[in-house]
DNA sequence: ATGGTTGGCCCCCAA
């Protein structure tokens, strides 16, 4: 028997402040799994009622006081993957997974918020972009390691590794998140068994973003994207890829986030 | 070349 798993990702920046857009999200996309990053919510002060509000009941999360924080919050029952890596030894709330149970074998889900690295591209001068250099090996090796197999890796990845996925390449390589030590990085992540799912979708030649900086007055006009924000899955899952909806739409609700859903629909 | 905005939280940091 076939099924539809949908997933979505969405960097929310503030879980509590943007409550009712999720509600909104739900309406539109009716993702069975739903990843959030930049929380900004400590486990205790996540609202308890959110996953049953949005009929995704199953709920789980890796929050801190004031930065980060990631959730899962599921229609299916999740069973978190409690010796995922202590990244760069910071607990710092950046990596969240689980095995999703589905039919007759589970599928796995990572959900990661990548570091993003601060302004100056250079580790000495600025030590948040030698550690998001630093997370992203370690992520390559860990998958190295084990690779993945019925597996949807979503997130904030912090890196626009293609050169449409940025409104001007030559102009941004000199930018933290598509310099070519964080494309070359993330590159060498995806290899380790994934496939960029929605690229599978959107032929490279096309420009694609999934964030526009609050700091320009039109982000419709002015199109100054990047495409931060990803879903990859296991090579095994490649047939499976169904579609895929990018929510620009949601850069215009009311007090929305600087970044848009990215969704993808699997047949499993 | 610079500045532009947002959120959390302790008057500044991170994005």
């Amino acid at each position: 028997m076939t099924r539809t798993l949908t997933v979505a990702t969405w960097n929310i920046n503030s879980v509590r402040l943007r409550q009712d857009l999720l509600t909104t999200l739900m309406a539109k996309a009716a993702p069975d799994i739903l990843c959030l990053q930049e929380t900004k919510a400590p486990d205790f002060l996540f609202p308890s009622d959110l996953g049953n509000k949005l009929g995704l009941p199953h709920v789980l999360t890796r929050g801190m006081k004031g930065y980060n924080g990631v959730a899962v919050l599921s229609r299916f029952e999740l069973q978190r993957l409690e010796t995922t890596p202590d990244w760069c030894g910071k607990s710092d709330c950046r990596h969240i997974a689980a095995n999703v149970l589905i039919g007759h074998q589970p599928i796995t889900i990572h959900n990661f918020y990548v570091p993003a690295g601060g302004d100056i591209p250079d580790r000495e001068a600025n030590p948040k972009y030698g550690h998001k250099l630093d997370f992203i090996t370690e992520a390559k090796k860990h998958f190295a390691s084990c690779p993945p197999y019925r597996t949807i890796l979503v997130g904030d990845l912090n890196i626009a590794p293609l050169e449409n996925d940025v409104w001007n390449h030559k102009q941004l390589l000199g930018v933290v998140s598509h310099t070519p030590a964080e494309t070359a990085g993330l590159n060498e992540w995806r290899e380790q068994g994934f496939t960029d799912a929605i690229r599978h979708f959107v032929s490279q030649d096309q420009k694609l973003f999934t964030w526009w900086s609050y700091r320009n007055r039109d982000w419709r006009a002015s199109n100054r994207g990047r495409r931060l924000d990803h879903i990859w899955v296991s090579r095994d899952l490649e047939a499976s890829l169904s579609h895929h909806d990018i929510l620009s739409e949601a850069r215009d609700w009311p007090r929305g986030s600087d970044h848009v859903p990215v969704v993808l629909t699997l047949a499993i």
